[in-house]
DNA sequence: TTCACCTATGAAAACGTTTACATTCCGGCC
DNA sequence: GGCCGGAATGTAAACGTTTTCATAGGTGAA
């Protein structure tokens, strides 16, 4: 049915072995004869079988992406990310998604595992016991957000931590002295860094104050219930720490449902910096995660030990954040700021 | 080095045939037998090498989505629909993308071709000849707003006319009288859909006018200048329609930048229906496309032609669009209006 | 007991490539 | 002219599966 290299051969006249070296770019080979068998191969329409190559050449120049989901501004900039880096280096990308569900990812990854040549695995639980048992020994993979012991695999974390602290120490240098955390979700590594950072940052300054936390789950829907939560309470915060932008924008909305003023009356900061926080009215105050980045670096990663798969690799990494002040937290501007938006 | 099905079959004492039956779930074979194949296969963390597989079995698993770009709501909420539909039929996904250049699209089609069983693509470019040229006659394929002749292949659109113009008549009906459109690039199928649907609506009811329209690429950057431009014209309009969200969103932040009040002094819509448009202040009218559901309607109908090569297939489908009412144009709505938006 | 038949298993070919090795061809040197 | 060497090309094995066909082993009937 489809055209083999040995239609090619024949109808060229050429052993396959000729034709094969042409379509190489194999040396030692008449410049004459191998603009003829191209020729005649892209006359035929000729495409190369890739699974007969993969199984000879041992190499499928495919990696696999197993994130929690597709879904949503922060995977759509990560893969993003990864695709520009994979193409750069003539990779292809297999996308897959788990829903966090430990079965879904199991079976993802072994599906994946005969037809790729490296991982890329996004596993946010802090229960990384699944991985150790899951993940395949042979097959080099580089882990983001996940917290593992450094032992085994290549990790890229964000800093969840460093950034959560730093927010936290920014509203405190603001003024703000009741904060409340709407944090993430239960056994998330990196909600659990994010208010790690918070409560250290509020330790730090306020050492006898307990602050208060609120449970969320990263969707907006919860970060509004949050809000409303915290307007219920006895003693009301003055500036809340939502550890995603969702769940800031989410908050928001109930606050300013609720008549109450942003930042006026409460100030309110997010964390990823995805599009929409430059949206809201007022526009929210988070911190940059520079999340193409995280995916490009991982792919970077995985691309060199492919390519030198002994050269000593350097285990975990961790990528910055960056504070970005906007008006919901204090700063008085107008719509023009967010055209300034050096991000925009 | 990797464990194949040899290993498995000298260690379970058994040909290489029966490992196979055992794996692929062939009946005439002993219960017992199977189960110790399967024990020694799982105990061995074999995994069938997929080139190998789908070399002789002639199917790779595999379908190739060739989009625009991997970048932003809409292809985020795209590739979630054709992922879930790909995952419910034991399909991978391959993503590509083309930026819209004809000599990276070429690249990728070819490079898909070897890999993958179907095909996906999206190719809003007006000139469709690029698509006859390239796309393999052998390949099954499935079109996503294409303008393409009915007769070659597979083609799934939105109804942007339609979406249009009732967006028009919509405008029309709330009493708006001097409608301005920002329309999208040249040479894109969807944007030059959308705006002849706007022609129509304006020629219908006003037929000696001359609707406004000022040039858009889609960005919010260029949302944003033709807001500016449409306030600096000596008519101004007393409504914008965006050819999508985006450029509404920018179109919004350029008037209200110029203390222009929406709706009341100027009304504004916008197309697609992306998730920032719910976050927008005022909340954006737009014309709601499911998105989510073109990529696993496309998905869907690729792999019936997979499972049944030589059914008949319908060729061209359209699926329908549904304005979405909100404050931007009109209709007086406070912050609940967001929460009690069905799609939230 | 013998035969036929059915079921469980094994042997080997086939899929489309790449590449090590073998062969042919040609020119130049003695 | 014969021989050597290198360049161009061909031959065939190998990669890891599935599947057709063959074979062995067992069971039941005559």
């Amino acid at each position: 049915m489809a055209v083999t290299i040995k239609d090619v051969a024949r109808e060229a006249r050429v052993s396959v072995a000729s034709v094969s070296r042409a379509l190489n770019g194999h040396s030692s080979m008449t410049e004459r004869t191998r603009g003829h068998i191209l020729g005649v191969a892209a006359r035929l329409r000729y495409v190369p079988h890739a699974g007969a190559r993969s199984l000879i050449m041992r190499r499928t120049h495919t990696i696999g992406a197993l994130l929690p989901d597709l879904h949503g501004e922060f995977f759509s900039e990560l893969i993003r990310g990864i695709d520009l880096a994979a193409r750069a280096r003539g990779l292809h990308l297999l996308v897959s998604s788990s829903h966090g569900d430990v079965g879904e990812a199991g079976a993802a990854l072994r599906a994946l595992q005969g037809r790729v040549d490296g991982l890329l695995v996004m596993w946010p639980n802090v229960d990384a016991s699944f991985l150790r048992e899951t993940l395949p020994e042979t097959l080099p993979t580089v882990l983001m957000n996940t917290s593992v012991e450094k032992a085994a695999f290549s990790t890229l974390n964000l800093d969840n931590y460093g950034g959560a602290l730093a927010m936290t120490r920014h509203l405190i240098g603001r003024g703000y002295r009741r904060i409340a955390m709407v944090c993430g979700p239960e056994g998330n590594f990196d909600a659990s860094e994010r208010l790690r950072g918070f409560h250290d940052a509020i330790a730090r300054s306020q050492p006898r104050v307990e602050a208060q936390v609120v449970h969320g789950d990263f969707t907006e829907e919860s970060g509004y219930r949050a809000g409303k939560q915290l307007l219920a309470g006895a003693k009301r915060p003055n500036a809340v720490f939502a550890a995603n932008d969702m769940m800031a924008v989410g908050c928001m909305y109930a606050l300013i449902e609720s008549g109450v003023r942003v930042p006026d009356d409460i100030g309110l900061a997010g964390f990823d910096d995805i599009p929409i926080s430059r949206y809201v009215n007022p526009p929210l105050t988070t911190v940059r995660v520079r999340i193409a980045d995280l995916g490009r670096s991982a792919l970077e990663r995985l691309a060199m030990r492919l390519e030198n798969p002994d050269a000593a690799q350097p285990l975990a990494e961790t990528l910055g954040c960056e504070i970005v002040v906007r008006a919901s937290c204090g700063v008085t501007a107008d719509i023009h700021a967010r055209h300034n938006d050096k991000t925009h």
